[in-house]
DNA sequence: AAGGACTGCAACCGCACATTT
DNA sequence: GAAATGTGCGGTTGCAGTCCT
């Protein structure tokens, strides 16, 4: 019915919208630009993903780490699917949901390619569709019967129809933080995904990497040599030179940045 | 054609756990 | 061992695009 995803703008904003929001901190919130998107990717290339508020700094995205992470983890990573979901991984989430409850981490980790923001996103369009069609046969069969319902039942409308879902136990007696018992389990799974993924296998057609954005990148298997900088500055220039590439210690080479870093 | 309703998704928030100092 | 910092998670919100009347 509705194919937009390749519509989304939110990531890179007209122009005239860029300077709005901005944290008490100084930071910057709000929709990311494609220029923050490529310093983002560029960086987290440079230094890897972790250590996101020295990342943020460094990149001078004046974003905060966490914004920078989710960025990267939600949207700019290379192993992300984008599109719709397939009516099998549709399945799979409606399944693992049954088996896993929210925790959509987990989830994600059995999803190749897939976000647990995007199958939060998802499951939340699921189940309101389930809703609003379970209210919708409900109010058509209530219509046909009589209407004094016992203030038992009326008093508990909320667990009748939440159990139209297979979240019936969204908030049950998972510990909202699954560290621990399944995460070895889970980074095996992780693990495994990976080398699917580095072959190639279960991998969508259309990446991010074939939008506009990354066709300037070659990433993936290509030599950070290979990469084309996004528009150059005294950092991106420092970035380019050979010195970073082979990076010891992440501190050391902060501040070697900073040097060169203009004073904004 | 216009505008309100709906949908999908990016991004933020608060919290908790993990790691480092 | 405590405090500080970093990271990850689930819940929620806001907004742009699309559909529908």
């Amino acid at each position: 019915m509705k194919t937009k995803q390749a519509s989304k703008a939110k990531a890179a904003p007209s122009p005239g919208k860029e300077e709005e929001a901005v944290a008490p901190g100084g930071f910057r919130k709000g929709p990311w630009t494609e220029q923050e998107d490529m310093k983002l990717a560029w960086f987290v290339r440079l230094f890897g993903e972790r250590r996101w508020d020295f990342l943020a700094k460094v990149s001078g995205l004046n974003r905060t780490g966490k914004s920078c992470r989710l960025r990267w983890v939600n949207y700019l990573h290379p192993d992300l699917k984008r599109g719709r979901m397939s009516p099998e991984e549709e399945r799979l989430v409606v399944d693992l949901h049954a088996r896993w409850g929210n925790r959509w981490s987990r989830i994600a980790k059995a999803m190749p390619g897939r976000t647990d923001n995007e199958i939060k996103n998802y499951w939340r369009t699921h189940t309101r569709k389930l809703h609003k069609d379970t209210r919708a046969a409900s109010a058509a069969s209530a219509s046909t019967t009589t209407t004094t319902s016992t203030s038992m039942s009326a008093a508990s409308p909320a667990t009748t129809s939440s159990s139209s879902s297979s979240s019936t136990n969204d908030n049950d007696n998972h510990s909202h933080h699954g560290h621990g018992d399944q995460e070895t389990a889970a980074s095996q799974e992780q693990a495994d995904h990976q080398l699917l993924y580095t072959s190639g296998i279960g991998m969508d057609s259309h990446l991010l990497w074939n939008d506009a954005l990354m066709d300037s990148y070659a990433w993936g298997a290509a030599a950070p040599s290979m990469i084309v900088p996004p528009p150059s500055s005294p950092v991106w220039d420092y970035c380019c030179s050979d010195s970073l590439w082979g990076i010891g210690d992440d501190e050391v080479e902060y501040k070697k940045m900073l040097a060169v870093m203009p004073t904004s």
